[in-house]
DNA sequence: GTGAAAGCGCTAACAT
DNA sequence: ATGTTAGCGCTTTCAC
């Protein structure tokens, strides 16, 4: 293994001086043509990199952010990520990622950990057991040492910062006066991430529009849980009731468990019972039949949020007077065939 | 926004000189009691964080690997990414992520981007191009330049370094001879990915198994693609024909389409049709009825990458007389409710 | 047009 | 026990 080549070997070997090679690789006009190109091809041949480390300590700044997300394998996450990681690229930056696996503990660390100057600025979706705690501090402290933040999905409404948030609300409200509209009378509401902020707007939106509906709401027809343990059983219960003739379910497992126990009692979707569901879009479709989901929009969810980053990392000067933005994505509801045609009936 | 606390403004305040102010808070024992004392406990009231970068600079390293997957959305990379996250940060490493979305202008650009001292080694899961067009000198070079990598799943034969990776080919021909164990004659190949390596070992396995049990090879039952393109109108044509009662399904798309079309035509699964599939287990367990796979193990593959490469990251040194690994992760079938259970049947 | 020197924040060998 | 100094690789001001 051959050692790092730096601009003071370049000087040695050329017999001019460091500044000299700096300033030709950097295409300072001080330096005449004749030398500079004889740098710069000496550099080429020799494949010279500049050190990133040398260079971020002297601007004091790393051109890194730090993506501190819940759960990779969670499909939205990943989503959100991919378009975080293609919008940071774009602007040259690079993206370290933690993951906080819910922990709070794991958050903090990776915070703590990484706002010593390997990273710029912070894009973060707030570990569940973070909210439920309503602990805030170490988001505050990193913020207050100015290094920004940027949150999505799951925010904390006591942080002062940028947000990019899904109408999470409005969606599930207009999701089942879509079911409504479609005849439906006796809609569930599933939940497991009941402990979730989102989890909680998504079931107030189904609330309102019942209410808006004057449609009775019927608590046997609601199952709202922190965890998967017992959900199952609950649903089981409900399903073989026979009452209901639409589902909303508003996470992944109980998107998914609906459709099976829906399944599994012969029902037919949409004809006896639809579904709509918050779920991935390619698994979506894959399932048979095809669900209806609420679309979260993660790339462009991650986009937004690394753009605001940026954009506040390369205008430092400016915070006093600066507007934290709260950016609200549109979502629409995804019709596939777990749910009835609108069009088909009017 | 306060300016960075450093260790000469430390000392300045504290009358005392930058090196003793660094010794004490790395608790030489050089530094007499009072002093540490009173300088730790200054450090922490300021809440003082060791600029990483200079250290990093002055040790020439970063604790930062780089992974460089094609694509963060398919589960089995966000697996394997999830598991080289938890190992790297158990040993006190950062991870700087890049997705290549298969693209070898990616990847290239991604190593030569990250190999200037932003990283102290790479995991590659080589993209599709590069792995098409055979080229391999970005890793080679920087191999050369004493930057280690370590390449799982989708490896080349031709670049010099640690590997992990599945026993495609061995688990492949253990899934045919289950299905055949389980009275199926019939078998058919379903494959999206026969342009990767990983595609062609899985086709192996299928291939294998049947000439190892006598059964003729039936060209009409093999479906080997390199896009998903005209897979589904073949598909449909296959099941159709109804001629088949297996299908070995050896990615995802593959893997799901079966199922989805085989129900459509209203096959009973696994009565008179088995499939076994590769795909992520969380979603095959929650399809109707629930997929049995040949488990990747992605985290592991992901915990065995990243150990590897911190052990040569750790051990520069010994490099001359180093023998690469490749390291193989046994898998095995996930027998679900698509298949057969052998156990009832003897 | 080129070079010397200081400095980014930190460590460590070498004084005192 | 504490301080001085040099240096990691790079940029940049200021001399020449």
């Amino acid at each position: 293994m051959k050692s790092k080549l730096t601009l003071k070997q370049i000087a040695l070997e050329l017999g001019v001086s460091v500044s000299t090679v700096s300033k030709a690789l950097n295409d300072s006009a001080e330096i005449s043509d004749p030398t500079r190109i004889r740098i710069k091809e000496f550099a080429k041949l020799k494949n010279y990199k500049p050190n990133s480390l040398a260079k971020n300590l002297k601007y004091q700044r790393t051109n890194t952010i730090g993506v501190i997300i819940p759960n990779i394998l969670n499909p939205f996450f990943a989503k959100v990520f991919s378009g975080i990681e293609k919008e940071a690229n774009k602007n040259g930056f690079n993206v370290i990622t933690c993951i906080s696996n819910e922990s709070f503990e794991k958050e903090k660390q990776a915070i703590d950990l990484l706002s010593n100057g390997t990273v710029d600025g912070f894009i973060v979706s707030v570990a569940e057991e973070t909210e439920l705690n309503k602990v805030t501090s170490h988001f505050k402290e990193t913020i207050s040492e100015g290094i920004p933040i940027v949150m999505f999905d799951r925010i904390s409404d006591f942080v002062n910062c940028d947000k990019v948030i899904v109408d999470d609300l409005e969606s599930s409200f207009e999701a089942i006066n879509y079911l409504i509209k479609t005849g439906c009378k006796n809609i569930a509401l599933l939940s497991c991430i009941d402990n979730l902020s989102v989890g909680k707007l998504r079931a107030d939106g189904y609330l309102r529009a019942l209410m808006e509906n004057n449609i009775p709401i019927n608590e046997n027809f609601i199952i709202r849980r922190n965890f998967t343990d017992d959900f199952d059983d609950a649903l089981k219960k409900l399903i073989d009731a026979k009452g209901i003739d639409a589902v909303f379910a508003i996470d992944e497992h109980s998107s998914t468990m609906a459709m099976k126990m829906a399944i599994q009692n012969g029902y037919a979707i949409p004809e006896d019972i639809s579904i709509i569901g918050f779920a991935d879009g390619v698994w979506s479709r894959r399932l048979t039949p095809s669900l209806s989901t609420i679309s979260q929009h993660g790339p462009e969810i991650g986009q937004e949020a690394a753009r605001l980053l940026i954009s506040k990392i390369k205008n430092k000067k400016m915070d006093d007077d600066y507007e934290y933005k709260t950016v609200v994505i549109k979502t629409e509801l995804r019709q596939r065939d777990s749910t009835k045609k609108l069009t088909s009936l009017k």
